[in-house]
RNA sequence: GGGCGCUUAGCUCAGUUGGUUAGAGCAGCUGAUUUACACUCAGCAGGUCGGGGGUUCGAGUCCCUCAGCGCCCA
């Protein structure tokens, strides 16, 4: 190896401060990090990054997980792929708009026209009382306003990391471009059959008044009490049932049972009469009825939960909703056809008094009617158990039925579960939360979302002669004309006066799911509908927090799976949790969420980098400034050494000219560095690339550059100080560039002492860079070496002399290859510990006997 | 209830397919002192590898079991 290079030109007391500002700004102006836009797929190593919501505030663990996918950036760009790195903002969806609803104090009303005169309103100081309604479009514009100026927190954060993404590349989840995408990307699902719309159960949050997926559902324990019911039989006797929620017995359907539980079996095909309503409800089997719970006999209702759309949907059981969209109950008609109360009278009587009150309110008037008509069995027995939440929602969910877009997940479990099959994760093991994500899926996918700031649906629908909406033939828009807003615009074949008339057309007042839009970032960061989506997908990498396998990776998948008919990625990495520093999880109630931008302007980006690379894959890192003073240290350490390293060199070296054992030994042990670190950087394993580079690289200053030092300061033409020369300068130019992912502010000012061009843009080191004669066995000349220098230092330590004290004879017992090894290096020994004299005797194992001088 | 992960020095973590006397950094202690580097260097001390059982010539590593912590799904 030889290196053609300018003199090098080396401040005088190098500093790691103030590196960040130099060289961001001269990687933008070199176009370091820009994507080679002629690039091939199969040149191409591209990153589908989720973009963070700027919405929500900066987090220590954006650093911890971008620097990951930055390490494996910068490795395959010096590896010679052409990286895809881009970077976008998700800003679209319900975050966004309760930001905005906040910070200045507005609302939503979609009935309200847009006013073109409105301007910007001043942020609101703390807690708003009376929020001022604006129209949609105004709302939107808003919305759009204070994301942009978020954009620019959060993209700061980014570049002062030193995260290498192709700034052009830069792409927003609600931007005109996104919204066509996200729109043609519905329509043709829409096309193939893979989303329908249908009046459907629905988790709804009655306080958003918007539907929520199964993804956005969590469990939260909360009391509650099982009421026990006893419910007529057709042919006499009662069977009794445990329920938490006795306010929907007047929407029962049916008591379902297990099908092998003795105790019921002889009643399944039976008829039960509900207390209070008289409906007649069949008694049924099923296996999801737990015979261990309560009393093995469970009320089905139109819906209490999940479990009951699921026996509603595979026992085709009656539907009787109740509970309205703002979670109060609807009327109903007892004696109708959907009822069929065997008293109607007194049903209707009960349940007017029920009619438009709130769950709460119902369940205490039912149980007190339940206890007067004797139907309740003994008290409400007081439990903790889990009940559904919208997981940014405070009440609990309801299941309302409405009309809603779904996408038909279901009915591709198995295919979905085989594409985690064929996703490579890092780690491996995270594959089981996909999986138990996917076989735990019990609802389609719904996308619907009554909110404004969002991707609308692309359709509209014909309104026949009565105003009655065909949602069976919804219209859709020219391909060529997305975006469009189904609101605003006029459907092909009408005319604008036509909406909302007889004969006319309405459109779809939805919005999409935000994960609908997101879960297409490939398509949206490639530029589908270009050339450049080709050259960039699948793409290679998806980087992630395992918080989100559910949603995002999940969801990218289903739309790759339908669209592309692949993976959207070849490997998944995920990353792990960031603990406070007593490795407590961070949350915002218990208010230990540390922001980086204090940290990374104490400690410097290096430094946050190398804490942050310092995680195993997948595994929870707790905060650590200790570990960032370390990273500092080294960036530090790389400075001093090639500073130290430079002054040494005259004109260039080439590793032919490696000639001493010890230099031979040392590039002979550096290549199976270079070997190992790749092969962990292939593995996804930063940390052990990073472990090995950092510990090769300590040795080597504290080790080898002590022991050649002088010997690399002789006459210029003697073979030796060549020797020492050319290793120094390969083994420098080596570990800088193994260390550049890691700490890439530091190593680049390094390199540029000695280079025209970055050490971001050098090729990965191979070893086979090195064409010095190797040694057989590398370390064998080196290791020992190693030892006597150790023992002469503890000699001089036990001592408490200077290092620097001489040292009359160094007694070395050891096996005679080890001697030759040592003997060989005996003057650099000699110059590095000051010492006179060697003696050396044959014997099995390495001993080292030290004399100091006399004073 | 089903599943996944973790438990190694005071702290944070390595420890590949079983193989000498279990490693590193930090913290601690003892020293060195114009050095490429005080954001330095050297040395020392510190561990029944969560408990128990098994397989093996040999177990931190493989198997079983128990416990604790964290997470996912239901």
């Amino acid at each position: 190896m030889s290196n053609a290079r300018p003199l090098p030109s080396v401040p005088e007391r190098p500093s790691v401060d103030g590196l960040e500002a130099a060289w961001l700004a001269r990687w933008e102006d070199e176009g370091v990090y820009r994507f080679n836009r002629s690039a091939t797929r199969e040149t191409v190593f591209s990153i589908d990054t989720p973009p963070p919501t700027v919405s929500g505030s900066l987090h220590i663990g954006h650093v911890f997980s971008y620097t990951h996918t930055d390490l494996l950036a910068r490795f395959w760009r010096m590896r010679g792929r052409d990286v895809f790195y881009p970077m976008g903002w998700d800003d679209n969806g319900l975050p966004t708009e309760r930001r905005v609803e906040n910070y200045f104090g507005v609302r939503c009303d979609p009935s309200l026209p847009y006013d073109p005169d409105f301007s910007v309103p001043e942020p609101v100081a703390g807690k708003v009382t009376e929020k001022r309604s604006i129209s949609r479009r105004n709302f939107v514009e808003l919305c759009q306003h204070l994301t942009t100026t978020d954009e620019e927190v959060f993209k700061n954060l980014w570049r002062h990391l030193g995260v290498s993404i192709d700034w052009s590349l830069e792409y927003a989840t609600i931007s005109p471009s996104t919204q066509a995408i996200s729109q043609r990307g519905f329509l043709e699902m829409l096309q193939r059959g893979e989303v329908y719309s249908s009046v459907a159960p629905t988790l709804w949050d009655v306080d958003f008044r918007t539907a929520v997926s199964q993804a956005e559902l969590e469990d939260r324990e909360r009391p509650g009490s099982y009421h026990h019911v006893a419910f007529a039989l057709e042919g006499g006797g009662t069977i009794e049932i445990e329920t938490t929620r006795p306010e929907l017995i007047p929407s029962c359907v049916a008591i379902v049972t297990h099908p092998d539980d003795e105790r019921y079996r002889h009643l399944v095909g039976t008829t039960a009469i509900t207390p209070l309503f008289s409906v007649p409800v069949p008694i049924v089997a099923h296996e999801l009825a737990d015979p261990e719970k309560g009393t093995g006999a469970a009320m089905v209702c139109t819906f209490g939960d999940l479990t009951d759309v699921t026996w509603w949907r595979e026992l085709e059981l009656a539907t009787r909703a109740l509970i309205g969209r703002d979670g109060r109950f609807l009327s109903a008609d007892f004696a109708s056809e959907d009822f069929h109360s065997l008293d109607p009278e007194t049903a209707q009587t009960r349940y007017d008094e029920l009619a438009g009150k709130t769950v709460n309110q119902v369940r205490a008037t039912v149980v007190d009617a339940l206890r007067e008509t004797g139907a309740l069995l003994g008290e409400p027995r007081a439990i903790t158990h889990p009940v559904k939440f919208y997981e940014k929602g405070e009440r609990p969910l309801e299941i309302v039925t409405s009309r809603q877009w779904f996408v038909a997940t279901l009915e591709h479990r198995a295919a979905l579960l085989a594409r985690g099959e064929e996703l490579a994760w890092h780690p491996d093991y995270m594959k089981h939360r996909y999986a138990s994500w996917v076989e735990g899926l019990n609802v389609d996918w719904n996308i619907s979302r009554q909110r404004f700031f969002g991707v609308p649906f692309p359709v509209w629908y014909p309104l026949d002669a009565n105003g009655v909406v065909d949602y069976d033939h919804p219209i859709t828009p020219r391909v060529e004309d997305l975006p469009i807003d189904p609101s605003s615009d006029t459907p092909p074949g009408y005319r604008a006066d036509q909406r909302d008339q007889e004969n006319g057309f309405v459109g779809d007042p939805d919005v999409m799911d935000t994960w609908a839009t997101s879960s297409l970032s490939p398509q949206i960061a490639g530029q589908w509908g270009t050339d450049l989506f080709d050259r960039v997908f699948p793409m290679d990498l998806r980087p992630q927090g395992h918080d989100i396998i559910r949603t995002w990776l999940f969801s990218t998948i289903v739309r790759s799976h339908f669209q592309h008919h692949c993976l959207p990625w070849a490997h998944a990495a995920i990353s792990g949790w960031i603990l406070d520093p007593d490795r407590k999880k961070m949350s915002k109630s218990v208010g230990n969420v540390v922001t980086p931008m204090p940290l990374l302007e104490a400690h410097g980006a290096d430094a946050l980098r190398y804490w942050a690379a310092n995680g195993r894959p997948g595994a929870d890192t707790a905060i650590d400034e200790a570990q960032m003073k370390i990273g500092r240290r080294l960036a530090v350490k790389v400075l001093n050494v090639t500073k130290f390293v430079l002054g040494r060199l005259e004109g260039t070296t080439s590793t032919d000219e490696v000639v001493e054992p010890l230099d031979r030994d040392l590039l002979s042990q550096l290549a199976q560095l270079v070997a190992e670190v790749t092969a962990s950087f292939e593995a996804y394993d930063a940390a052990r690339a990073l472990e090995r580079t950092e510990s090769f690289f300590w040795a080597f200053c504290d080790d080898y550059v002590e022991l050649v030092k002088l010997r690399a300061y002789g006459e210029p033409d003697l073979e030796a100080t060549r020797s020492a020369r050319a290793a120094l300068e390969a083994a420098l130019s080596t570990l800088t560039r193994l260390l550049a992912p890691f700490i890439p502010f530091a190593t680049e000012e390094a390199w540029r002492w000695w280079h025209e061009d970055s050490v971001h843009a050098a090729p990965w080191p191979s070893g086979l860079e090195f064409t010095h004669e190797p040694v057989e066995e590398p370390g064998s000349i080196v290791t020992p070496v190693a030892a006597v220098l150790e023992a002469i230092r503890r000699a001089k330590s036990t001592a408490k002399v200077s290092q620097r004290a001489a040292i009359a004879t160094v007694a070395i017992t050891a096996p005679s290859t080890t001697i030759a090894a040592i003997a060989a290096a005996s003057w650099d020994l000699a110059a590095a510990g000051s010492v006179a004299a060697f003696s050396y005797r044959e014997g099995d194992e390495l001993e080292v006997e030290v004399e100091l001088a006399e004073v």
